[in-house]
RNA sequence: UCCGUAGUAGCUCAAUUGGCAGAGCAAUCGGCUGUUAACCGAUCGGUUCUUGGUUCAAGUCCAAGCUACGGAGCCA
């Protein structure tokens, strides 16, 4: 018996015999010589079986292999310049085979499908290289994020997923029983994350959050990955600092590691590598005014009327990706007006009117990725807000508390992992950054 | 929720003015010693999204509904 090896270390073996297990991507052939494309998760081979080294049953069995059939393959790695695969560059002459299941008419073939026919058959399409190589860097920026923080002396708290009450916005809240109780799934860790600073300094916690927003967007999913660090004795400008260093190491990490996937994905290195210290900061004050310039330049109409927007508003998706499109790299604005911001954020000392607030927009249209604030951490100016907006001071007690016993200024921010993924991968859509999507319509499979 | 577009073979699509429902791929069978979405020959494959209507005749026209896709709002 052979050793047996994951494809992606093909390379070591050049000249042995080895044994690899996986899944028939695809195979052509030609007579007495047929080619299979193997691929055993960490990469993809090219198995040569030619009739005359093989005896007569392996050979018509090989033959016989169908799309996605599970096998186990053995023989002797060459090395080969015309033979595909990731990494590619090496094949395997195969000596002997056992097949494991035949498989009967795989759905998705190498030719074009549709989106809803691939997202009903999401199970199977993670198996496709795209998609593969898509969930590899997905894994990768969450791994990058973890590590630089992890350094930075953060620590992982675990907040509640069911929660007693809302975070932010009542409307948008998932609903279970709790024993015979309303409680909520989680929109956010933060007000959590606000009690475990008291105690840790820096802290960050990561998971899945929940919105029943009715947004059919590229952007929006229903179920999110998100991770949100939060930081004791925090400046907003030194908010700015944490995400700038966290955002260009996810950068940097998966350029150099992903060479391989971002090729398959073709997304173009260069914007990429363009993801550098420091991003441009400008202010909301300013962000408007480039818009309303932007919306005065053009001659087209229906721009004019999408870039329009007076001072107060917050800012719509094409506004969004007019005012990134002005950077090569992701651009903080900070100081938006407090009426379209949560409850949480501080005022600006003597203008009330904008709050410690900043989003990272990224670049190439995909808007914003970060968003964060110094929050309120006087007891009376929050329980105003609370009662101003109607939230019901039962429900933060314990959040009000935090407010009583050592306050501290402190600042915080939530990254979204599908939108980050989305970009630094260069889709049109949030719904190929996640395994399995949530999305207004879908819950299958 | 609103605006727009679409729904025909397993998949991707075609079907002229309302006049016999078709192609490529996949699958199946055969051929081929270097294929890269191989190629060549053959076979198989249909409730034209649903319901109702107009008409001698509906994939095509009308009405309602369902589903998907694209966009908006909301947000990360």
């Amino acid at each position: 018996m052979a050793e047996v090896i994951q494809i992606k270390d093909i390379a070591r073996y050049a000249g042995q015999e080895v044994t690899v297990r996986g899944w028939v991507y695809n195979k052509t052939g030609k007579g007495r010589l047929q080619f299979i494309l193997l691929r055993d998760g960490s990469g993809q081979a090219q198995c040569v079986a030619f009739k005359r080294e093989m005896d007569a049953e392996a050979f018509e069995i090989a033959r016989g292999l169908s799309q996605e059939s599970s096998v186990v393959i053995t023989g002797e790695v060459r090395a080969d310049e015309r033979a595909p695969g990731i990494p590619g560059g090496f094949e395997i002459g195969i000596r002997d085979l056992q097949v494991l299941q035949q498989a009967q008419d795989y759905p998705i073939t190498p030719k074009e499908h549709g989106t809803e026919f691939l997202m009903n058959h999401r199970h199977l399409w993670v198996r496709s290289s795209r998609q593969w190589a898509i969930l590899r860097i997905r894994a990768t920026i969450i791994k990058a994020m973890r590590d630089w923080l992890d350094d930075q002396g953060f620590l992982l708290v675990d907040t509640p997923i069911i929660t007693p009450a809302a975070g932010e916005e009542t409307t948008t809240l998932f609903e279970v029983d709790y024993f015979g109780d309303p409680a909520f799934l989680a929109q956010t860790g933060q007000l959590y994350n606000e009690a475990n600073i008291m105690a840790f300094g820096k802290v960050y916690c990561f998971g899945p959050t929940f919105r029943a927003e009715k947004s059919k967007t590229r952007r929006h999913l229903i179920e999110f990955w998100m991770l949100e660090p939060e930081i004791a004795f925090c400046s907003l400008e030194e908010l700015m600092d944490i995400e700038e260093g966290l955002v260009t190491h996810v950068a940097a990490q998966v350029l150099e590691k992903h060479s391989q996937e971002l090729a398959i994905i073709e997304r173009d290195v260069n914007k990429l590598r363009a993801i550098t210290a420091p991003f441009a900061r400008i202010s909301y004050d300013d962000a408007v005014e480039r818009l309303q310039g932007l919306a005065e330049a053009t001659d087209d109409p229906e721009a004019k009327a999408e870039l329009a927007i007076a001072w107060g508003e917050d800012f719509g998706s094409p506004q969004e990706t007019a005012l990134a499109e002005q950077f090569d790299k992701p651009v903080f604005v900070y100081h938006y007006p407090t009426a379209v911001k949560a409850f949480y954020m501080t005022p600006v000392a003597g203008r009330p009117e904008v709050c410690r607030s900043v989003d990272l927009l990224a670049p190439e249209g995909y808007g914003e990725i970060i968003g964060g604030s110094e929050r309120i951490h006087e007891l009376d100016l929050l329980e105003q807000n609370i009662d101003k907006m109607g939230l019901g001071r039962e429900a933060y007690q314990w959040y009000l508390e935090l407010r009583k016993f050592g306050t501290v200024p402190h600042a915080g921010f939530g990254i979204g992992i599908e939108r980050t993924v989305a970009w630094i991968c260069g889709l049109n859509h949030v719904r190929e950054t996640i395994p399995y999507a949530r999305l207004l319509n879908r819950k299958y499979p």
